[in-house]
RNA sequence: GCACUCGUAGCUCAGCUGGAUAGAGCACCCGCCUUCUAAGCGGGCGGUCUCAGGUUCGAAUCCUGACGGGUGUACCA
């Protein structure tokens, strides 16, 4: 439920009942528990327009408020903060309701958008590094966010497969004279090789030149290898995904090359909508306040990355419809997409009503806070940090229990591809942030095994309980309160960090989430004796309802939950 | 040089549209298991929010400047 939007209007109906006619201030969470739920600091704000003292205006609004349903109690405190403390019989009634749901009481949005996100984005000439890692779980999040809360999601991989340097791979895919399957194995070392011949013999280098050509030029023979090799390399990147549980499949690729048809088209609308100008021989638009140009095409007349952005910018918002276009894009290409939106924009090639959003994220540190690398200095790839992160889980789980071996595989599994994730999501997007396995893989803080505990924790109090689970939620105590509150806050988390396309926001919101029930369950016993029945099946109920927000919020970020841990 | 970005506890990080005494985890110290998973919970220690101005009733948050780190800067993506 939209719980802020109740407290907002309850306080809004004092505003009209008080005679007061302003925009609506929106309530803020109290920040701390001494201050109710929620406090309205609008009164400090309103003194100068309403030439009153702010503790009267406070005193006025609370004088006007209904507290009869959802808020039972406010205070005024300070200068003229109201403190707004939420009725029990109205969270306990509405925590019920979402224990009902499905959805747990997340509604689907009125009004949906038709979003593009666009994420991963691996380059089929080159392995998968963790540079992907970042773009793929965090655009793969965002997209799972917003197809939940209603949206409809376009998710879109744009694989770099088109280039000069296909040209090369090809030639030398033909000349390895077999179907790929063996040498391509490893991308990177296929990759070095055929460098390695391009450069040692001119005969070769000519031929790769001229398969480039004969790419472009729509040369069945070279097609072919060249859909070979892609195919070849997708596989790779699908083992990847899988691997990280990922939603991404054939169906989202729209790769560099599904635009090469439209690239001339876009240099000639630049053209006629007299944003073009030659500069050195090369086709550039020079927009106001930036030092350097955006080029569309080469002095050779070949075209750039930006010809590109702009031809698919044109078909998300004008063929796919889209009225957000989300890149889920390395930070370092900031100047990049601000140029390129621009150009869109003013060249028309996007309404204006579209929102077009670089969804940027900081570089991956190693503990010294170099970028990470391997020990030789190579990029590190992706899937034998998958690998390490399931042999590390491994052993950070058996230290407490013993598994079988088939189930100790599958819970490394999960917990391990789980830890990389949440670590990754838990950190501002925005910042840079140091890997640390140690720090990944512990039970302690913020991590993913400390949600998962706790899940299995609950998953446990159920296997022990033998009754039906039916009857009323009943809160007895501030604990029960605060962890109901925080419950129902759900749905407004998930809106803002959609909004803001911020995973961290998710996993902020599970982490105090959990650190309540952690204190509710130490506090408030459930199966031991003693416990009334009625006590007993309102904390079931609250505890069911907790476990499934966990698990709902975790698989929003792609992490599976474990019963037993 | 210019542009962008970051600077919060010893370390790793939260801190949402400005709000009350700046919060977590780790590390360090001290408590709590005959009973629902102690991989947990409680308590303690630890801060001139880089610095200097400004706006405001109120600034870690907004503005200006300085200092320090990172990144980007014309035909790669």
């Amino acid at each position: 439920m939209k719980l802020k939007e109740e407290v907002n209007k309850v306080i809004a109906s004092a505003f009209d009942k008080a005679g007061i006619d302003t925009a609506p201030i929106p309530v803020t969470e109290a920040t701390k528990p001494e201050f109710g739920d929620y406090q309205f600091n609008g009164a400090m704000a309103l003194a100068k327009a309403l030439k009153q003292n702010p503790r009267q205006i406070a005193q006025t609004i609370v004088e006007n408020l209904d507290l009869n349903g959802i808020i039972t109690k406010a205070e005024i405190a300070g200068p003229g903060f109201i403190n707004l403390w939420l009725n029990d019989t109205f969270i306990a009634q509405k925590a019920a309701e979402a224990r009902a749901d499905e959805r747990i009481g997340v509604m689907e949005r009125e009004r949906p958008v038709k979003v593009v996100v666009d994420y991963s984005g691996p380059n089929m000439a080159k392995q998968m590094h963790v540079g992907h890692l970042r773009s793929t779980i965090i655009g793969d999040t965002l997209a799972n966010l917003l197809s939940f809360l209603g949206d409809d999601v376009i998710r879109q991989n744009h694989i770099g497969d088109w280039g000069t340097q296909f040209g090369m791979l090809i030639a030398y895919l033909e000349e390895m004279g077999e179907d790929g399957s063996g040498s391509l194995k490893d991308l990177e070392q296929f990759y070095k090789d055929a460098k390695a011949r391009f450069d040692a013999d001119e005969v070769f280098a000519d031929k790769a030149r001229e398969y480039v050509v004969k790419i472009q030029s729509g040369d069945a023979h070279c097609l072919n290898l060249w859909k070979k090799f892609i195919d070849i390399s997708l596989g790779h990147c699908e083992e990847v995904y899988e691997k990280l549980d990922v939603n991404l499949s054939r169906d989202d690729v729209r790769a560099e090359s599904f635009y090469n048809d439209t690239l001339a088209k876009v240099i000639e609308d630049l053209d006629s909508a007299g944003m073009l100008k030659e500069s050195d021989g090369a086709q550039c638009i020079f927009l106001e306040g930036e030092e350097i140009p955006v080029i569309v095409q080469k002095k050779d007349g070949g075209y750039l990355y930006a010809t590109t952005d702009l031809a698919a910018l044109y078909y998300r918002a004008n063929v796919l419809g889209a009225k957000r276009i989300s890149y889920v894009v390395d930070a370092r290409q900031g100047g990049h997409f601000k140029q390129v939106f621009r150009v869109a924009k003013e060249a028309g090639f996007v309404p204006e009503d579209v929102r077009l959003e670089h969804v940027a994220f900081g570089t991956m540190m190693d503990k010294n806070g170099k970028p990470f690398k391997t020990r030789d200095g190579g990029t590190v790839k992706l899937i034998d940090l998958l690998d390490e992160a399931i042999v590390r889980a491994k052993e950070a789980i058996t230290a407490k229990d013993n598994y079988s071996p088939e189930e100790l595989e599958r819970l490394a599994k999960i917990v391990g591809i789980g830890a990389v994730k949440y670590a990754d999501l838990s950190i501002n997007r925005e910042s840079n942030y140091v890997f640390d396995w140690d720090k990944m893989l512990s039970f302690e803080g913020n991590t993913s095994l400390y949600m998962q505990y706790a899940y299995a924790r609950i998953q446990s109090i159920f296997r022990k309980y033998e009754g039906a689970l039916s009857g009323e939620i009943e809160i007895s105590d501030t604990l029960e309160h605060r962890l109901a509150v925080m419950l129902l806050r759900f749905e407004d988390i998930l809106i803002r960090a959609a909004d803001d396309a911020a995973p961290n926001q998710i996993t902020t919101y599970l982490y105090e989430l959990v650190t309540l029930f952690m204190r509710f369950y130490e506090k408030n016993p459930i199966l031991k004796e003693g416990v009334d029945e009625k006590t007993r099946t309102s904390r079931l109920l609250l505890a069911d309802l907790t476990a499934r927000t966990i698990k709902q919020g975790l698989n929003l970020l792609g992490i599976q939950v474990v019963e037993r841990l």
